[in-house]
DNA sequence: CACCATGTTCCTTG
DNA sequence: CCAAGGAACATGGT
């Protein structure tokens, strides 16, 4: 389910629910998931230690915990397909579980379930501390953002899904940021004007929002993953598909601005979508 | 069967 | 040094 938006949204479920617990027990039934490290290395960080925080930056989530008095922190990425949720742990186990962690008495577990095996859950850090700014940190301002866009010949679409320059955007929400901001995906960032940065920037901040206060509004169930915060399956409660993206994943609809068909391109191996009339 | 999919990372080539 | 392209990871939906 990830970017952004829909991290943040899952941050913000977990928080409440983690915080003070015990971690009682780590079962890692895809060592893969580990990823840098090992098992059992990620099992003696976390057995014992009490979650203090859930925090977000870019599309990690860190796990903030306590042992001792001793701080430590975990990171978790959903990748494409991944989710994390609690169930009681006789529940039958989830078909593509990846790690589970067992809470205070063992009644109650975290689980992350990730079918296409991308996510992660770790104790290194080396991906967070690479990532740039998040899009409403104060050091990142319209002229550090035209500075940074300066700097390279890239296509726009692929610097943003580079989390460099930005942390966050993913595929989604870079097309629905560049056509609010009428820009086109395959555009030089060093050809984007300072006026056009500012835009841009704005954009990002609006989407990424719009997105956040949608999902909050939304009755979620994390664990089945039916409802309008995941790509696939909108059905339920939660925001519909065709309420949340203008562009995304609408080939040969009409812009809603302009009517013209939406075009689909691809940059950098990912399907972009904009109107090549509104984003000249 | 084909093609597509919310992500990241590594490798090769120019 | 940068840029571009492809591959890898692995599973499911249409």
């Amino acid at each position: 389910m990830p970017e952004l938006p829909e991290v943040e949204i899952l941050r913000r479920h977990l928080q409440p629910l983690l915080a003070g617990r015990r971690v009682a027990d780590v079962l890692v039934s895809r060592p893969r998931a580990v990823r840098p490290g090992t098992p059992e290395a990620l099992a003696s960080a976390m057995r014992g230690a009490r979650f203090a925080d859930v925090g977000r930056r870019g599309k990690f989530l860190l796990f903030a915990l306590v042992t001792r008095g001793k701080a430590r922190k975990v990171v978790g990425h959903l990748g494409m397909t991944g989710r994390m949720y609690l169930e009681p742990s006789d529940a039958p186990r989830a078909k593509h579980e990846a790690v589970s962690i067992a809470l205070d008495d063992g009644h109650e577990r975290l689980v992350f379930e990730d079918p296409r095996g991308f996510g992660r859950f770790t104790t290194d850090r080396s991906s967070v501390d690479a990532l740039g700014p998040e899009p409403w940190d104060e050091s990142l301002d319209a002229g550090g953002f035209a500075g940074a866009l300066r700097g390279t010949r890239r296509a726009i679409k692929i610097v943003f899904l580079d989390q460099s320059v930005v942390a966050g955007i993913g595929n989604i929400y870079a097309s629905e940021a560049l056509f609010l901001a009428g820009i086109a995906p395959g555009r030089a960032a060093n050809t984007v004007t300072a006026n056009q940065a500012k835009r841009l920037l704005d954009a990002i901040r609006v989407v990424l929002e719009a997105a956040i206060a949608s999902g909050s509004k939304a009755t979620l169930d994390f664990a089945s993953g039916s409802d309008g915060l995941f790509y696939h399956g909108s059905a339920g409660e939660g925001p519909k598909h065709d309420e949340r993206f203008r562009v995304y994943d609408r080939e040969g609809e009409p812009c809603p601005r302009c009517r013209s068909p939406i075009r689909r391109s691809v940059d950098g191996g990912r399907s972009s979508f904009w109107c090549a009339k509104c984003q000249a």
